[in-house]
DNA sequence: TTATGATATGAGCTTTTACTCATGTTGTCA
DNA sequence: TGACAACATGAGTAAAAGCTCATATCATAA
């Protein structure tokens, strides 16, 4: 459905990559439906007949930027799982500083996928990674306040990420209008923010 | 700029709301770049030259609708700010509330407003809309917590915004999957989390 | 009634963009 | 080394979408 052909040679494999990183970037800066496939090509430095020998067509490209995305992204959680505090103020700080790093070194997809609800085109390749998150997120909570019902666990997960996400869209606004300091603004409110609802929430 | 002819005839003042009505629709279920004129003037009932008659070309059409959605939205703040509770828990409450039905009745239009971050064409549209609210939001926390350095007003004001806002959508989309319970729950949650947040903030 | 401006109409023009394909080049394995 | 598969190339195609414009109809005031 997405992949065309699997490159075998270490030639192709580079291409993939070199494609894969420059529909990002592309995608970042202008957005899914703005972006053209040429541009992209072109920031690959790659003729645009490349991209279809790998990927059966744009969305295609889109979902093979998405999971390179989610992998990551995955990760960052994952590190959380296991080595993330008790205390609910620290928790939130942790929450928001892991993924606060990975937003700003891709922000610009970061955006397209904060944004994904509003493009009918980006659903189906950002909801994956949106359950998987807020599984992940579950377990977090779940580990740290036992006593909670699993569906409350999954109700404060939700609620945490979805403003988690929602701060992260008006941290990454607030750097390009406002600039840097401005957004450390907008991040330490949203510590507030998560650190009061959580403990006022795991305590019981 | 935006307006090609000013409509004279009640004929044409019509025709114009109902383009505009069209539109903000279209833009709501397809996102503002995958609606096309075509899509807006069928759902009109006009054909496509009617818009071009009225409007000089498709952004023109979209500040048309957010200046229409701003206008709306600013009122009920404004109810807000004259009749708005002195308690943050009741306030939260009263924040969410009021902004319930409105953002149910256009949360089409919301989430495009929601996500001008991610597309070039829509932030100057909406930018307006966006400092107007945050400005009503900082009035109402600033006569409620006189102590408050403005700035502080302002981001706190941002803040419950940006949350309000995302998880508005939450709620919807919840509703919308699992039915109208579960989004009772949402929003039940998010009086928890504004409250928790408030309380915290307009302490000191 | 009639003249004039406002409004309505929609086929078609123009531009853009996703995508193809015929041909050429490179890698690999016997 | 020869043969076959993997890969590269980019001008060209087809469809889509924004927008125009020549022509027709309606509203209004003298």
């Amino acid at each position: 459905m997405t992949i065309r052909r699997v490159p075998t040679q270490a030639r192709g494999r580079e291409r993939v990559a070199a494609i894969v990183a420059a529909a990002e970037a592309v995608f970042g800066e202008a957005g899914y439906e703005t972006a053209t496939t040429n541009a992209i090509a072109a920031r690959a430095g790659v003729p645009v007949g490349s991209i279809y020998q790998y990927f059966a067509d744009k969305q295609a490209l889109l979902h093979a930027v998405a999971d390179d995305y989610a992998t990551e992204m995955l990760a960052v959680y994952d590190a959380l799982l296991m080595h993330g505090s008790q205390d609910p103020h620290i928790l939130a700080g942790e929450l928001l500083d892991g993924l606060a790093a990975f937003g700003s070194a891709r922000f610009g997809f970061t955006r397209i996928v904060l944004s994904a609800g509003a493009h009918p085109h980006l659903a189906g390749a950002v909801q994956v990674i949106s359950a998987q998150v807020a599984d992940k997120i579950t377990q977090i909570i779940a580990e740290r306040a036992p006593h909670l019902a699993p569906s409350a666990a999954h109700t404060i997960a939700q609620t945490v990420m979805t403003t988690k996400n929602a701060m992260l869209g008006l941290a990454i606004q607030t750097k390009e209008q406002t600039g840097y300091p401005a957004m450390e603004a907008v991040l330490h409110e949203t510590r507030l923010l998560l650190g009061a609802y959580l403990a006022a929430r795991m305590r019981g």
